[in-house]
DNA sequence: CGGGATCCCCCGCGATACTG
DNA sequence: CAGTATCGCGGGGGATCCCG
């Protein structure tokens, strides 16, 4: 698939065309919000103050803005019930569902090297100069 | 892990606890050009020029700016060769690789989805008011 | 060739106030 | 309760110039 067919890893099955697409899902994962509210909904539908209570520290302009997007892309299915107080609940649609999934490995990863990174960090501020500081 | 128990879905072991890890990634994974230069790396080491001409759209500056975070996180290897004409290459480390590997997941995820997120979007914008429209 | 320094612009996001 | 409208800022990122 590659130009070269030097095929070094299993993440490059066509480089930058793919990663045309994979801007998207990064846009759409990437925002400061998204992920949250869809890790939320993992948990089964909650209705819009609910999450804002949930996730405190959310404006209602973003919850509104984020769970929009969501809904625009076919992830999150927005149910409303006009009754006297007026209720609106939210919950993952089943590709909802497949994209949180798929972000639980990123999850995953994130935990099983979290502490690497870190360790790198320090060793790349400390200047560089001591490149094998003691344990 | 979760408080209810609700076992819904594989996407929450510990809901917000996880999803504060998974910010850093996102974050590091959803810049504009750390995954793009990570799939290339994947093909194998790069010169900076290389990199610089085959990404197209960089700046120097990004360019840089966004190596040396990957580089500081230990996800890409520096190494300076120097010589009359000085020369850098860039390769990713065995953990950039797994990095790389987990986005590659979302990648696919990108192809099997787009299409439906398409549609998604299309019927969105469209008002809303015909929300069953011909095929 | 491989960058650092500087300037500037855009917009994602937060805070607040108001409405059906 | 479930939003919408408006304002404002902070910083990510582009363009450009220069340096070792």
């Amino acid at each position: 698939m590659t130009e070269d067919g030097t095929s070094t890893g299993p993440a490059h099955t066509g480089v930058t065309d793919q990663v045309c697409e994979l801007r998207e899902v990064l846009d759409r994962v990437g925002d400061k919000w998204s992920v949250l509210v869809m890790a939320l909904l993992g948990d089964g539908p909650r209705r819009y103050s609910e999450l804002r209570r949930s996730i405190e520290g959310i404006s209602p302009r973003m919850l509104t803005l984020t769970l929009r997007s969501l809904e625009r892309d076919g992830l999150v299915l927005r149910t409303v019930t006009p009754s006297s107080p007026p209720r609106v609940d939210y919950a993952l649609t089943p590709v909802g569902r497949t994209l949180s999934a798929e972000v639980g490995g990123l999850i995953r990863w994130a935990e099983e090297h979290r502490s690497y990174i870190g360790r790198s960090r320090r060793v790349y501020d400390d200047g560089g100069a001591g490149d094998l500081p003691p344990v």
